[in-house]
DNA sequence: CCGCGCGATGTTTACGTAAACATCTCCTCC
DNA sequence: GGAGGAGATGTTTACGTAAACATCGCGCGG
């Protein structure tokens, strides 16, 4: 069956090396650069890797050939010896919410500027199974570390497949005491917008929440009952939407017909515009007759109408204590625990104002 | 210093393995799994592969000794030895915009589906030397092939630093004719615009476009003003925005005030945005007094004041493009050109309507 | 003036996997 | 019933790198 093999053309000792023709990319490897620049691969190895005792001599003539030859260290190679891959993997279900994005954009940043690559792995749909594959699959990838954008509590369902040795530090989660968490200060945010509303004269504040299952949505909600409570308010009925502008408008059509509603708290600003929209359309005017305040500050927050006051979240600061979190865990192999909080901060604009004189 | 070694209890031959105590996690190997299983590591390498010539009974008996030891397979060893990674590196300048959003998103499920994983390098500041940076490290990383979403021709600059074996698709470029491009259909989508308002009765339409340097600025505009003198009108200045709803709004400002302005295409939503916070200062009501049609379809759109009149984007499609091509490259090693365009959509709200009866 | 020690470099080996090749075992067919 | 063959499994080797160990040469102190 076989043809003849082709023999490639080696003459004597060293002039091996190209056997590999056809279709695969010749990339020149530390051997190519030893022979050329007349050295021992390992003295190659010692260049590449800033290694103290290599003649300046000698070194400038390994990079001079690693130049000629175009040589890039082989990566897969070096993770293999190593034992490392310097790279984090980031799981999350969805990059359609700015907060996910944000994060993520944030702990690429930090990991590039830490000698991390990121691995992404969306899970599209969040089922347990889902979830599983996806764990399964990133231990199967190159990653030496993980870190979980999730809104909704299946990492324990997950954490089955997880191995053992991979550290993982979680966003937007209440499991502080199985994994290191970080995340904005939910609590701490909405706290900051009820009492806000209620300085200004209201009497007490509605609340448009998230949906059910998520962390974020629940803790706002409960920071929001829990702040009204201690200023001996009656909380309204919780009101529910699922983060879209969409559901905020439909909740919208909802409140503004209730007159005792002069002041809304929207878990997020997509939900806030919907609000504002609906409210609109139902001739209630915000702020003169409902005061809005939403929670994100998404870039468009103050473009809205009217502009919206709102939480700003330092996604870049959770972005950052993630990668910082994550590394230090691996580096020391610690099981540190317990969660991180980042501050939120208010921000006024037009969309609150004093209830109407009644 | 050591103390004694807990020598697991392993008895005759096959008693070695266990060396890489300490910190290191200590994976089961192929061999590990061999020794359990009682073959050799190639069949278990078979199973792993899912390679046919296998007895079932022989399967089972690998399966279970993986399951017991918790078998993963290295991945570095496997893209070592195949001399491939299964991994797609996604290069962007930023993840604020939702197009580059949606866009990565839509390629790390596709990429998801073959197998493939993708591998992240932002880079924050478009600098000639940033972009270099950034290639020269997706080199040393672990992917297969590159996909660039960029908006700025930095591209020729970075070629340099580029490794000849790697395959390249960008977005949103206009370099078909040197790589193989896919891209938002923005002449095709931009036409769309201006005949929709024209239909309506409009004299003119204004454009607020992107921001100089951009390619989907540039093509949007040329397209805008292409269809206008196709349709014989005298197209207005150029109107200027960076993207952002507060320079729509800006922008915004200075159309207000000109009574002759009765039709608005901006460029992206998140400008439309902007311009219509500014029309609703300066009392112009919209679509009464103007018309206002954005490009995206962001999902907040149908949320706007009044919901905004779009071209609806396919972002999905583009994603799922950019790795159909870039994968075919890689395997055909083909250098395949052109570009490659996805169809937009008008989706009509309530921005829009025929002129003021003048 | 000899040997010790240290700095520079070379040699060996192992990381975990999988292709290529080698065996080994049945089963079939004449 | 023996040759031939196909299918199942084992053995060898190489992928590119870097740790561990070996060697070589040179300067310095006793």
């Amino acid at each position: 069956m076989d043809t003849a093999d082709r023999t490639p053309a080696n003459v004597s000792g060293g002039g091996r090396r190209r056997p590999r023709a056809g279709a695969r990319s010749q990339t020149a490897s530390m051997a190519d650069v030893a022979r050329l620049a007349g050295v021992s691969s390992q003295t190659v190895s010692r260049v590449s890797n800033g290694y103290a005792g290599v003649t300046e001599e000698t070194r400038q003539q390994v990079l001079a050939a690693m130049k000629e030859l175009g040589y890039r260290p082989n990566s897969a190679a070096r993770a293999l010896k190593r034992g490392e891959f310097r790279t984090i993997g980031v799981i999350t279900f969805s990059l359609s919410t700015t907060g996910n994005v944000r994060t993520l954009e944030a702990i690429a940043n930090s990991a590039a500027h830490e000698g991390y690559a990121v691995t992404l792995l969306p899970v599209a749909v969040p089922t347990q199974d889902e979830v599983r594959g996806a764990f399964s699959r990133l231990e199967e990838l190159a990653v030496d570390a993980v870190i979980v954008i999730m809104e909704v509590h299946l990492l324990d369902a997950a954490t089955i497949a997880l191995p053992p040795h991979v550290q993982v530090v979680v966003v937007d989660s209440d499991a502080g005491d199985r994994y290191t968490v970080v995340d904005t200060d939910q609590a701490g945010g909405s706290r900051a917008a009820v009492r806000h509303l209620l300085d200004l004269g209201h009497a007490t504040v509605w609340h448009l929440g998230g949906p059910d299952g998520s962390f974020a949505a629940q803790r706002r909600a409960d920071a929001w009952r829990a702040a009204l409570i201690e200023a001996d308010r009656t909380p309204p009925p919780l009101v529910r939407g699922d983060w879209s502008a969409e559901s905020g408008y439909r909740a919208g059509l909802v409140l503004a017909d209730r007159e005792d509603c002069t002041a809304v708290f929207a878990a997020n600003d997509q939900m806030a515009l919907g609000l504002l929209r609906a409210l609109n359309e139902r001739g209630r005017s915000v702020p003169e007759d409902v005061s809005v305040i939403g929670f994100d500050d998404i870039p468009e927050a103050g473009s809205f109408l009217p502009p919206l006051t709102t939480l700003h979240q330092d996604f870049a600061e959770v972005g950052r204590l993630c990668v910082e979190n994550v590394l230090r865990k691996m580096r020391h192999q610690g099981a540190e625990r317990g969660t991180t909080l980042v501050p939120t901060r208010l921000v006024v604009r037009e969309s609150t104002a004093p209830p109407p004189s009644s």
